[in-house]
DNA sequence: CGGCTTATACTCAATATGAGCATAAATCTT
DNA sequence: AAGATTTATGCTCATATTGAGTATAAGCCG
């Protein structure tokens, strides 16, 4: 009765650098990293844990679930079986030296929305779907869609951009076949580099929910340094979300929550005034879990 | 290499019935449905639609997965391979004459946090808490779980209750030894009946879940009937919260949204007043999923 | 020194939220 | 039938939150 049935873990590793977002991969950057369940690992998580340490060798602070697929993609590719994947999300801190850490925004440009180049990218994936949408034949059909498109990417003024909508705008340029993924020619696609398999789409997943979590749990505190200035904290937001925040509405609302306390000591390298240095309270970390966190990123 | 593999998928099924919400269970409510992924099953979520309809007859609106796991309970039961359970949160609208429906607060009466037995059964936890935290060696494992006991329950005046918190009271519960499932006696056990397995800790995953989600997807009106009075609409989102709601800030934010719109009909059985009935905008569903919607459940 | 940069404090208006008052329109009681 | 009770619905008001901007401080650099 059973089916010889495969577990694949998949793991989207998240750090940072410089401001930018980084994603950890393999195959010169066009897989995430992921192996089979092994009988030797006690649990999912575990199994998640035990190969991304050794493949960084670094302690990883932070592991949620994703989400569960059993594709027809991959079931296709063992046709007697079935593949089974599970994606996870992954924090980390230190990525010194290591290789395959790429940019979100290399795979995702539109999704860099305070960037010039997200602008751009934007600009051109808009031409692109009126052209698609143009192409529907049903009427009722096509005002759908148009509407669809016009909220998921804030065309006209009638709404505002959503940063965590990251997947469902992927889906869309999926199914107008605009990305490689879809069988696009790589010249007709739109900008941004294509994965492996459904990849791409996992790390949609991934950059969604981090975005998401971000705004209601300390989770950004697992990619800061030990110590850091407020811009810092702010900047890891913004390239999080990518985003534009207000800087003083942002110090206000940290402040006032009590996550973070000062070191004493003060960061001069600023290139202007020297800014106080401050640290995650670990105290409050257990009740935070709890709790929850505010960070000034307005839904529309 | 691939060892024996059998994968289950569980359902939270939930509907609702004279502002109760419940959970669809066999055994004589001592398990949630579930049956093995078969390899007729195009995917995942299709296995799940598959049998539950199979088992109520009736369409299911929502469906969306809530969490894997690949406990080490469920692999004991299976020594020479590996169990890997997939549950879903699914909602129902129509449920008529069916067997297996529960009332969510009879395995989580705590969680009715606006109802009289709640508040007795919360008083029962808080002192058995009280005295598990008192046995603790460590005085600083005592302070950081005796904290925990405080914000999770409510106890003291420093932290509000959270009604998302379902899961986290629940695995405290366990930790604690207070239910069944962890090995206590039924006479030492706090109120509620508990399930096999750990079909009670994913029925909380669920509760949870519904319980966040409808403060921004408008998915209650997966439970309601195509029409309804607001009061109606209220005393749902109350009974899967479980806490009250201010009657007057109810309609006014659910008014300013454009979710609902009036049928033109009057509901006159209310016992005052009639009210007037309203139906869920189909329009501007496919909008709302992307937009939002907001529910007068303020979080602490 | 003046011009540039970043840090930090504070103000102000617009909005959202929580709580309550008041009135309307039914049913139930006596 | 009058009054009590119940639910529906409209409106006010104080407070909290949020978005946006002004002002000043304290470093750098030429």
């Amino acid at each position: 009765m059973t089916t010889q049935i495969m577990i694949e873990l998949i793991a989207v590793l998240t750090a940072a650098r410089d401001d930018s977002p980084l994603v950890m991969t393999i195959d010169h950057g066009r897989s995430l990293p992921s192996g089979p369940l092994e009988s030797t690992h006690r649990s999912l998580q575990a199994g998640v844990r035990a190969w991304v340490e050794r493949q960084t060798g670094h302690p990883i602070g932070h592991v949620e679930q994703l989400y569960t697929f059993a594709d027809h993609d991959r079931t296709l590719a063992m046709p007697q079986g079935r593949m089974i994947a599970i994606s996870y999300l992954a924090l980390t801190r230190s990525h010194a030296g290591e290789t395959g850490w790429r940019n979100w925004y290399d795979y995702f440009p539109w999704e860099n929305y305070k960037a010039e180049e997200g602008r751009t990218c934007r600009a051109l994936i808009e031409h692109k779907l009126q052209q698609w949408v143009a192409g529907m034949e049903n009427p009722a059909t096509r005002m759908r869609q148009k509407q669809r498109c016009a909220s998921l990417f804030a065309i006209g003024n009638l709404s505002a951009w959503n940063d965590e909508l990251v997947l469902q705008r992927y889906e869309l340029l999926y199914e107008a076949g605009l990305v490689v993924e879809a069988g696009c020619p790589l010249e007709h696609a739109v900008p941004g580099l294509a994965m492996y398999h459904d990849h791409r789409r996992i790390l949609a997943t991934g950059m969604a929910r981090l975005r998401a979590k971000i705004r209601y749990r300390p989770v950004v505190f697992e990619l800061m340094p030990e110590e850091f200035t407020l811009l810092q904290l702010q900047r890891m937001v913004e390239s999080l979300s990518g985003i534009h925040i207000h800087k003083q509405n942002f110090r206000r609302l940290i402040m006032q929550q009590q996550l973070i306390e000062e070191t004493g000591a003060m960061e001069e390298r600023t290139g202007g005034r020297p800014a106080r240095l401050f640290r995650f309270c670990g105290e409050v970390r257990q009740a935070r879990q709890i709790t929850g966190t505010k960070v000034p990123l307005a839904l529309p």
